[in-house]
DNA sequence: CGGCATCCCAGCCGATACTG
DNA sequence: CAGTATCGGCTGGGATGCCG
């Protein structure tokens, strides 16, 4: 589990920093509708990230036990990621919050 | 209604945006709690923000629908905010969100 | 009381190139 | 295929001080 530097204030604080970041919300989302994906098939899906910063994040979920890493030993490499448990308890959360912002867009765009 | 740089890549990604940052969380939080509070009762709450931070954070809030600002143009001073309609339907999220940080919290705890 | 102005920094994030 | 490595920029956020 990974360490905070400093105490979150409250759950609400804690929260947010394990799913805070410009793609946290986003991976978990995929990751959720596809079930297992690939590295490759993470980066085509999100098509404005770069490796750096895919790695980075996965490992960043990876250690916060809400991705879960799967490597394949073979040539060529095959890597495989999903939603642990605890990261599934998050998804009727991003869900709702899905739903919000598609009600937002629409409202803009009106 | 604030303007992003680059356009969502999808509704996940423009919800985050919206009620992400280090803050904005907790203060949406605190505010539905309490109902409507004052520029000093946020600031003694969020104990480790600083004016500016908490300054800057409203705004955003404000330019985002999410938060209401109420001036009283009297001496000395006096404002208050409060959440919108729109600032209120993500109360149940983030509830939700805070029930499992606190179950994450009690987890480590052990 | 409820800010704003200014200066400054860390760390998040991007671009590019390379590898087992 | 699934990553590392390196360099560097930008901006979110911190510290301090002043103002109506």
């Amino acid at each position: 589990m990974k360490k905070y530097p400093d105490e979150p204030a409250c759950s609400v604080d804690y929260a947010f920093r394990r799913i805070g970041g410009k793609y946290k919300g986003r991976i978990l989302w995929y990751l959720h509708a596809k079930n297992i994906m690939r590295y490759g098939e993470l980066r085509k899906t999100l098509t404005d990230i770069t490796p750096k910063m895919l790695t980075q994040t996965l490992r960043e979920l990876e250690a916060d036990e809400l991705v879960e890493r799967k490597v394949y030993h073979e040539v060529p490499p095959k890597v495989e990621y999903k939603l642990t448990e605890i990261g599934q308890e998050l998804i009727p959360f991003i869900a709702h919050l899905k739903e919000w912002g598609d009600k937002q867009i629409q409202k803009i765009k009106k």
